[in-house]
DNA sequence: CCCTGATTCGC
DNA sequence: GCGAATCAGG
């Protein structure tokens, strides 16, 4: 996957809007968070208005050999759930946001009240009561209530509301 | 354990 | 230029 002018500008817009670099990632496909990390500082715009943490110096350390040939893994290690709740790459609009249900909870992560906890997405699903009801329990959170998918979904209106605001 | 952005450096 | 690996922090 290459940087094609129309993924930058994604990039660049997604990126102001304040989204994570991970769901930056996941709304592209195809890139990780690093990918798209590494691409923010080379086009230049990273500092995005508040400065997170006070950016530390990052001391520099030996790096282990990379393991003779086959170096590059497909990471394995982590976000399966955001990666399994993007839906397909070709999005024809970006804009709208996707169905929160369909298709994006995996049955692995499925989950009932007993087995929500401080790393699972309390996102609930079906009414509360009925057999089939269930808690999305992704555990890709991202703030206190929330998977990254969902919470872009449950914020969108707060979002929405403060751009107004800033705006007015 | 989950996440965040920042940085380095082999490719 | 790209991005995995790593770091430092929340």
């Amino acid at each position: 996957m290459n940087w094609t002018d129309e993924r930058v500008e994604l990039l660049k817009k997604l990126w102001s809007e304040g989204l994570s670099a991970s769901q930056i990632a996941a709304e592209l496909g195809g890139v990780t968070r690093n990918a798209v990390i590494g691409k923010v500082h080379r086009l230049g715009l990273s500092g995005r208005a508040k400065a997170m943490t006070a950016a530390a110096p990052r001391q520099r350390k030996p790096r282990p050999a990379p393991a003779s040939t086959a170096s590059a893994r497909p990471m394995v290690h982590g976000n399966t759930a955001l990666a399994t709740a993007t839906r397909v790459m070709a999005e024809p609009e970006p804009q709208e946001l996707p169905d929160p249900v369909a298709n994006v909870i995996p049955m692995a992560e499925r989950c009932t009240i007993l087995d929500l906890n401080e790393f699972t997405c309390r996102w609930p699903v079906g009414d509360p009561g009925k057999e089939d009801f269930f808690y999305c329990g992704s555990r890709t959170k991202i703030g206190t209530t929330y998977c990254a998918f969902h919470a872009r979904i449950a914020y969108q209106p707060v979002q929405d509301r403060n751009r107004r605001r800033l705006a007015r």
